[in-house]
DNA sequence: AGCAATAATTGCAGAGACTGCAAAAATGCA
DNA sequence: TGCATTTTTGCAGTCTCTGCAATTATTGCT
């Protein structure tokens, strides 16, 4: 894990906003409901100019979300779905979406109201589920690799049946969040993981 | 099948005049592109005032996707799921949703330009998702109807097991239509189908 | 046919999201 | 310090979408 390679202030500063406009973004919202928060609102909070807002996001939508680190999560994925330990595809799935989301759960007011928001704003989740799309088939892609690794014969499509199989860990998460959220936000993140993979197991025995 | 109601010329205009704006935002759509096309544009071609396009759609993207009754659908879906013969339940979910899409991509140009624009565009397949998730719980729960009427032991969460086994369906349908369309929209929509289902299958496998 | 009730269409004014462009300010570096 | 590169900002403009009130069309009734 290499540390950070001494930013300059430059950098430091527009990370710096960029978290301020997300903040701001979220309590205006939390406050104010999606549609009472405006642009101009949001901007004057955190202290930028409207038309330096859409230098960082190119939706208010996407502010809310804040955006992730593409080239973190592909790590993140590729350490958690490729290099897992277990053989069992749906822990591999899961896990990987955990150490993604889960740490950025862990502490953070700014994520866990964030999360509160995308319950609440259907739009946000469509939003939020359009930002997933690609993440989703890199996922797919690590799952790929997962399946060549492990001993048992392929599937006939690995690459579709990858991203079913995303699809279904990804429903039983949202599943696991949405419970999480409703119950307060207070227990731990290990109690939702389980929750995840447990409802993903009900439903496969279901289905089958 | 009670036959249509004798609907009056009010009733009668305000559909077609639907159908046309719906018909007027792919065509405009699939030669400008989605920024491309504006509401004027889309107004003007339908024969209406651009004011009178928001009376019949919330935004321009609904009116590119169309809008399901959904009275229409939630009949199909119980026939569909609850009514199934089979003790599948993949087929039976799959073949709802063919009941529900199938028919409607059977002959149209409009539909499947229509398919091909939203895999064309994510911002419309984010918005289609967005639309189907209300369609999702219904479905969700008449496949709990549907599991209740099964002879097998009852999942311990109905609810969240049927949500789960719904997206997990609707993904391979997803990639069964988005198949269809690569290959030019021109084979039979049973294949189709049966494609959905054997993609299912393969991720059942492959998961467990 | 004529008339009143109801519903649909339209224009208008305006708020708000978002973009391109070019000037001004901040930062990095020699 | 002075020059090059980024970042911020203002401004003007386009587009989506909304509320309101006037106009027009449809309907049911007499």
């Amino acid at each position: 894990m290499p540390d950070t390679p001494a930013l300059g202030l430059r950098d430091r500063k527009r990370i710096e906003t960029r978290l301020r406009i997300e903040t701001a973004a979220v309590e205006i919202v939390t406050a104010e409901g999606l549609d009472g928060a405006t642009v101009d609102m949001i901007s004057d909070r955190a202290d930028i100019s409207p038309r330096t807002f859409f230098n960082y996001f190119e939706s208010k939508e996407d502010a809310i979300l804040g955006t992730q680190d593409m080239g973190e999560v592909q790590r993140a994925i590729d350490a958690g779905v490729a290099g897992a330990e277990t053989d069992d595809l749906v822990v591999a799935i899961v896990s990987t979406m955990f150490h993604i989301f889960g740490p950025m759960a862990a502490r953070t007011q700014l994520k866990t109201q964030r999360m509160a928001l995308v319950q609440e704003h259907p739009r946000l989740l469509s939003r939020q589920i359009h930002q997933f799309t690609q993440l989703n088939s890199t996922m797919a892609a690590a799952v790929v690799q997962f399946l060549n690794k492990r001993e048992t014969t392929l599937p006939r499509d690995p690459e579709h049946v990858a991203e079913i199989a995303v699809a279904t860990c990804v429903a039983s998460v949202r599943i696991a969040v949405k419970e999480w959220i409703a119950a307060g936000a207070t227990a731990d993140i290990d109690s939702m993981y389980l929750r995840a993979i447990g409802l993903t197991r009900e439903t496969l025995n279901t289905l089958q």
